[in-house]
Formats: structure tokens, sequence, C-alpha cells
DNA sequence: TTCTCAATTTGAACACGTTCAAAAGGAGAA
DNA sequence: TTCTCCTTTTGAACGTGTTCAAATTGAGAA
């Protein structure tokens, strides 16, 4: 059999040596950075044989993989109340970003291990295939935030815009991974000029003067996530 | 000693051993794929034991980085005669840019390990210290770009202009060495698509109604690029 | 209870990037 | 020529991610 077997009801035993695993390699990346830490360690805190790690992870990167997805579900009720909580499309926007960063903190760096992955045919990359379970998740939460909200959007990129939102969100993110500045006040900034610029870009949409420029994004939305993808 | 001995002169015996190296991995990148050549078989290649490659190169990956490297400076005139030759600031940025899409292609897909590095410490990073050489001469090629053509440019992002450009390049090259469309159209797109929005935006940049934009993106630049970096 | 078989566990082996101590080469000094 | 010392070359060894054939376990069938 393959990885990730039969996935099991929860509390049972294989599902428990697995979250035992993941503890372990959690522990150790926080412990001696993800680079330093060695699968035979993360098996020995774990108090499995080397090979046991493999039988339940496609590769020490997709340990990190299952971190951010088991993170991801387990904020969904906090970005639902804040979606809820929240009444501008700013508000919401903020409050589903804001989310990523306070689950994330603990373990920032960590995301590093993922954002390595800029093919999108790797199985690791957050444009994969087999990553889309949770990109989709994650870009429904900017379909209700958009959705929900009144402002009216320039048709030809309307259908797009969730998906513009979660790669604006991947890019935030990605820059405050990398963010030395104490505290990632730089992050800070970024966003929170970004944001209001986004909203204000939004706001003024309807102005005549834009026209072309709606015209040529909606031409180019079309044409790269057309047809082929 | 450490790598990179003392710079010989051209036709040293040293420097003619490094380009056998260079030119060996090259080879057995395009026959076999990046992640499958093998350094020993590259060595073997070259007619040279393992360690030799070492001697000469800090990694597998900085190979690449040398090919990248080599490029660029073989591809200067090439440039230079573009943009002596290009009166509008489109024609000049589509030339910058299509010299590099022309002078890569042939090994398109190699450039991806060069993307893998995301992190800005690491010193094979587009944005690393190590690379600021490379990355400042294809910068001067913008400034060039935009300071002899008479644009007038929003005073506050006029200064940042080079470089947003230059992170643009690089954001459509990473676009174009995954792209798997047939004869990479949808790059061709992307590039036409976003230039003319670009071009469009800085056209239409004194208009008063855009003002708050242009002090946003002014504030951010500032924050981004200032103090600390 | 005993048997069966799939799920789980094991740890040695493998592949490959990288390191390193030692050997070889070679250019000038004496 | 012989010596000196730096550059270059060598290939074995190392560390680590990953694979895999074999052993173990355990739940249900008989």
């Amino acid at each position: 059999m393959k990885n990730q077997p039969t996935v099991r009801a929860t509390g049972s035993k294989s599902e428990e040596t697995r979250t035992r695993i993941l503890e372990a390699a959690l522990t150790t990346f926080r412990e001696r950075g993800f680079e330093r830490a060695t699968m035979r360690e993360i098996a020995a805190v774990a108090n499995v044989a080397t090979g046991a790690a493999y039988y339940y992870f496609e590769s020490k990167d997709a340990i990190v993989m299952a971190f951010y997805e088991r993170s991801t579900k387990d904020m969904t009720p906090v970005t639902e109340a804040r979606l809820a909580s929240s009444r501008t499309l700013e508000a919401r926007l903020r409050g589903i970003i804001a989310a990523k960063f306070e689950e994330f903190r603990p373990n920032r760096t960590l995301l590093a291990a993922l954002t390595a992955h800029t093919d999108p045919d790797h199985p690791l990359s957050p444009f994969s295939k087999e990553t889309a379970r949770i990109r989709n998740a994650d870009i429904a939460f900017f379909t209700r935030a958009v959705n929900e909200s009144k402002v009216k959007l320039p048709t030809r990129v309307a259908p797009y815009l969730p998906r513009l939102l979660w790669m604006y969100q991947m890019g935030v993110i990605l820059f405050w991974v990398y963010d030395k500045s104490p505290d990632q006040q730089r992050t800070k900034v970024l966003f929170d000029k970004t944001l209001k610029m986004l909203l204000l870009t939004l706001k003024i949409a309807g102005v005549p003067l834009l026209r072309p420029l709606h015209r040529l994004a909606g031409e180019l939305l079309e044409a790269v996530y057309g047809e082929l993808r």
C-alpha cells in the first residue's frame, strides 16, 4: 500500500501514531529549525523507526504541508466568526488574512519549507492539484467576503476576484515569512497599504477613464485562467 | 583556499577547466533534466573528479547561477542595441525583457533551479546580496529605459520604478519558466497585456482622482525599501 | 483457539549532494 | 637541478532524505 492508508476514524491507533509523528516533527522543527532537523531525529522523538515517518508522510516537506492543512482546518471557525462579525469588505479581508498571521505566528519561519515549491506541478506547490482542496477552501472565504459585500465590481474581473485575492494573500504571507524587521512591522505596513490600495482601486473602478484598464485586465485574466487551466 | 580561486585571465588553465565543467553541466542538464543529472555524472562528462566541480562551483544550483550570470553578461550588447534603437518606453521595456526570453529559451526550464530560492538570505536568491551585482546591472537597464523616456512619472513612486520594473520582469520570467502552453503563448499574452496595463497606468498617473493611490503607493515603497534594507 | 491477511513497523541499504585530507602539479627562487 | 609553496585534483567518506524487503501485529474468519 501507498502512503496515507485508508483514512481511519479519529482516535484509531493509526491516526494517533500519525499525529504523534507530526507533533514530534513540529517540536523538532521549532527547536532546531527545519533544515537541521533530521527525519531520524523526528522518528526517534516520536518513538518509531525512521521508515514509519514515510509510511505516514510522503516526505519531510509533506509534514509541513500536513501541519498547514491541519491549521487551516482548525482556524475555520475563527474565520467564519470574523466573516460574520464584520460588515465592510475591508474588514472582512483583513479578518481572513490576519487570522492566518495569528494562527501561524508561532511557526512562521516553518512555512518557508512550503514556499520553496514554485513548480505548479510539484505536489506541495500552493498551485498544484494536490493542494487544490486546501486552496479552494481558502478561495471560498474570499468568495463569501466579496459576495456578501455590496461593492460594485468591474464585470470583467469580478469572476476572478476571489482567486486574485487568494494570490494576494499568498504574496503577503510570503513577504511575512521572510520579514526580518522587528515583530514583522514591515509586513504590517505592506498589508495595510496594499489592502487600502486594493479597495480604493475597486471603489474607483467605475470611472470611465479606467475602462481601457479593465478591458485589458479582463482579457488578461481570461487568457491566463481560461481554457487549458 | 575557498572556491572561486583568484579570478584568472581568460584562457588560463583554471578558467578553461571551469568552463569545461559548466559546459558539461549544461549538456547534462539539457539531456537528463536538472534533477536527474548528478554531480558525479557532470564531473565524468567534464573529465574531472567529482570534487573538482566543487572546487569551481559552490553547489549544483550555483552552476545554474553561473550560467545565468554568463548569459546576462553575453546579452548586454543586445540589450544595449535595443535600448538605443527604440524610442518609446514600451518598446524599450519590451526589448529588455524579450531579449531575456530569447537568450534563455533553449534552457528555459533550467531556470526553475533558481526560482526555488525564495529566501532572500540564500546566496542564490534573486534578492540576495550575493546576486546584487547581477541584479543591479539589470536594474540599471530599466533605469535607463525610464530616464531616457519623457514620460511624466508620479514623483513618489518614480525613484522605485526601475526596481519595480525589475520585479515585474522576474515575475513574468517566473510565469514563463512554468508555462506549459504550446510555445508559451500564455506568457506572451501575460506579458503583452500587463505591459500595456503598466504603461496605461503610468500615463494616467497625473489624474487627480488617483492622487490617494499614489500617496499610498509612495508610503508603501518607502516603508518596504526604506531604512533597514 | 488457530489461521489469514492486510495494516503497520522495522532498520538496513541506497542515492546523491557535499566535504575534506591527502596527493599531484607547476611556477618561480636559489 | 632542487626546493618551496600555492593551486589544482583526487576519490573516499559523510550526512541526510528516501526506499524497500522482511518482520510484526492484530482483527476477524473458521
